[in-house]
DNA sequence: TTGCAAATAAGAATATATATTATTTAGGAG
DNA sequence: CTCCTAAATAATATATATTCTTATTTGCAA
């Protein structure tokens, strides 16, 4: 996903190029360490360059990129959204319970599942589905041997 | 999962038994049409027996049914949570975009999932999974036809 | 029956997301 | 280049979900 891709994009369903909705694209594609942003976060960082932009405009822009198809949403059962650019290829995510660090896998169940069988079992249409696998990094595991582990007392991460 | 048994939970763990954790535990018993309850949904009923039962009190008890496996967590992309009952049969969920139906699957992508592969290869303990199909169901769907279809304008269910 | 840790109620706070409205602006028409 | 208008934004307010704090109450073990 390019910029320029992006820009024409935009161009071609009639939105307008702003700098606001630039700068969010900027946010996603300075994102290197690759881990989804959420709302905020994307806030923060199109608040560096324009200081008067308001959480809304980023809400409202998400809504565009999703429609667009230049970004994916994701659910990691944090209490808030995740944003990551549309990379073309499909995957879905590990995500550590203890860090919320995510990884991309490229494994996705929908391939194995009799989709023809569950519509017309169901009388149900699918349209899209969610995937992802929760557990402890690497480095969190390493971290808890040390530390002993503390009890969940917050329904967000239960 | 009978009472009888969940109180025993309680009692075996330490966790008193309060007249509200027993209301709470009756809502999901009564829940006959099986569609997973948000908090607010559970505070609703609880409140016709005990009126000034607040909601901080439900989402307390929720943590405590969730430790001791009474109920599931459930996340359909809403901006909220829901819960059911544990059946002890695990399971899925399909999901309607339009009307937010819930339809209970036993197709689990866990199972044909190499699990310790991916384990391996990414160093990750994995602990659990989320799995939802969402789309139509047949209702929206006729329902559709008539109408014809509206554009989403909102985060939740993009 | 009593004591006390656990649980609750009340009220407030925080976080995420959305709605409203007046103002500004991108970009096409002239 | 300038003007115009629909689209986008900022500012403000609001909705909704969830959590925190603290004083009070209560289940239940001793």
């Amino acid at each position: 996903m390019k910029e320029d891709y992006v820009i024409e994009q935009f161009r071609k369903n009639g939105y307008k190029i702003t700098p606001q909705r630039q700068e969010i694209l900027k946010a996603f594609m300075g994102n290197n360490d690759n881990h989804p942003l959420s709302a905020e976060e994307i806030h923060r960082k199109v608040v560096e360059s324009y200081p008067n932009v308001g959480i809304d405009t980023v809400y409202r822009n998400l809504i565009v990129f999703l429609d667009l198809g230049i970004i994916n949403k994701l659910n990691f059962r944090e209490g808030k959204s995740r944003y990551e650019l549309n990379s073309g290829k499909h995957h879905h995510h590990l995500v550590c319970l203890n860090c919320g660090m995510t990884e991309v896998i490229d494994y996705c169940p929908f391939k194995t599942l009799d989709r023809e069988k569950i519509e017309e079992e169901k009388k149900f249409e699918i349209k899209k589905h969610s995937f992802e696998l929760f557990g402890y990094c690497e480095l969190c595991r390493e971290k808890k041997e040390k530390e002993g582990s503390k009890k969940c007392v917050s329904l967000q991460s239960c």
